[in-house]
DNA sequence: TATTAAATCTCATATATTGACAATAATCGT
DNA sequence: ACGATTATTGTCAATATATGAGATTTAATA
């Protein structure tokens, strides 16, 4: 029932009941029914006389998630100084389980498309913030990240082995940072660096985002040690953990939420 | 199954699988495997060593529906304007079934409380934004309201039967504006304006919030004007419905979501 | 390595889903 | 207001899937 969901996405962001049934093969009742009880869920919602598209629950969940977000109450402040400072967009980045999200941006003076705004994926690959972010991964997740990817890394300069591959991110973890240009949008880049949750696990990272000419003027050392300098004021602001007497960890890479 | 999901609100955000079983009476392997599919989608995202929090899944999708949304596509600058020139929080409520929820937030020279931005939902008697809505809603739609909420409505000050109820609401109307103090949050008030969607059927509102010493020191009639102006400048620009031919209309309550 | 807790698997039984077809509800044009 | 048409919901036998007790596997820790 919830591939329904699915459906919607650009640039189709309305269905018909008859057009999802069509698209998912469901037989009349079955369709009505599970649009029903979508629908009493806020999962969908009706828009115009025939139409549904998704419903009003996301939106508030959104916002229950953003709320419980540590890593983003404790940074909007150092957000929103970094815009101003610098001028660039200032986003917040989150690794949530295996998806890297755009949690939040923080507007400077250029005009940025929207699209970079909140609830934007980032391919695994692609992008300032997923190479800080994989950089900083464990070796046995780098593999298997390797292995799944082999062709695009080779295409985005990852290199052509595994050996070239881990190389190259290792000189990223180093360096503490992470640039890219035009890898997600034509014409812009991205600066990024980390952030820590406990026992320095990786959780997410800070990205400047800018046009690729204004990063050409840009000193992208100072612009780096600015943005460290509020990755380290988010991460000493996370509390601790507050899931119940902690069970056997499954995995290594989680982030942490407030309880 | 998506009953797991309403366990995520506050103050308990996080949850282990075995809370989540206690709290809906499975057993092990049954809440294994919900919880095992809602990951999957992407609606759970493993945080901690044992807990889980809603995922990445909503964030993207509150993501396209901001892009996909007419009403805010179109609201946006007329929004950033209001804040400048009237240095209020201006926010963007739609009518989403029925569910009324903040789709918009642009922050004015006061700091309000984050609880007010995109996602927040309102009682549907509470509040500026929930009585210009209704007292534009059909009388049989607002009948039921009324029967449904009784007791509220008095406590509120809509009136003590149906009479003075619809009464109330057709002042409203009339005035094109409602203004609310403290019913949402203490010390905070709002004054909004309907806006239309095809047809002059209601689809959301604008809302300027501030804090009640401030409304008292404000031109109740200027602020409305402002308002009203860029509810017009709004509906002139939401597209004509994209959706295909059609078909007979089950409910005048709609929204238009671009296709 | 042994122990322990978390997570998954097996499979008989219980329960839910499904869709062809029928019925009802709602809308529209006259 | 009425009849025609479309949208939506209901019925129920056939079929599919879910469920959980108990067993097994996996993963982490000391």
């Amino acid at each position: 029932m919830l591939v329904i969901l699915e459906l919607f996405s650009p640039p189709r962001m309305v269905w018909t009941t008859e057009g999802i049934c069509e698209a998912l093969g469901y037989s009349r009742p079955t369709g009505y029914r599970y649009i029903r009880q979508l629908t009493e869920n806020g999962l969908l919602v009706r828009v115009g006389p025939a139409g549904y598209s998704l419903g009003p629950r996301i939106v508030e969940w959104d916002f229950l998630m953003r709320h419980a977000d540590p890593m983003l109450t404790a940074g909007l402040p150092f957000l929103r100084n970094l815009a101003v400072q610098t001028g660039c967009d200032i986003n917040l980045v989150a690794l949530y389980g295996d998806r890297i999200v755009t949690t939040h941006q923080e507007m400077g003076t250029e005009i940025l498309p929207l699209s970079f705004s909140r609830g934007r994926p980032f391919p695994i690959l692609r992008g300032a913030s997923s190479r800080i972010i994989i950089a900083n991964f464990p070796r046995g997740r780098l593999k298997r990240i390797y292995e799944q990817n082999e062709s695009e890394a080779l295409a985005l300069g990852y290199g052509s082995n595994w050996e070239e591959f881990k190389s190259y991110l290792a000189k990223i973890k180093r360096a503490g940072y992470a640039v890219s240009r035009g890898e997600l949008d034509a014409g812009y880049a991205g600066v990024a660096v980390p952030i820590f949750g406990p026992k320095r696990v990786i959780i997410g990272c800070i990205v400047a985002a800018l046009t690729t000419q204004r990063l050409a003027l840009t000193r992208t050392d100072m612009l780096v040690n600015m943005l460290q300098g509020a990755a380290k004021e988010i991460e000493v602001r996370i509390p601790a953990p507050q899931v119940p007497p902690v069970p056997r960890r499954r995995d290594t890479a989680y982030r942490n939420v407030a309880s």
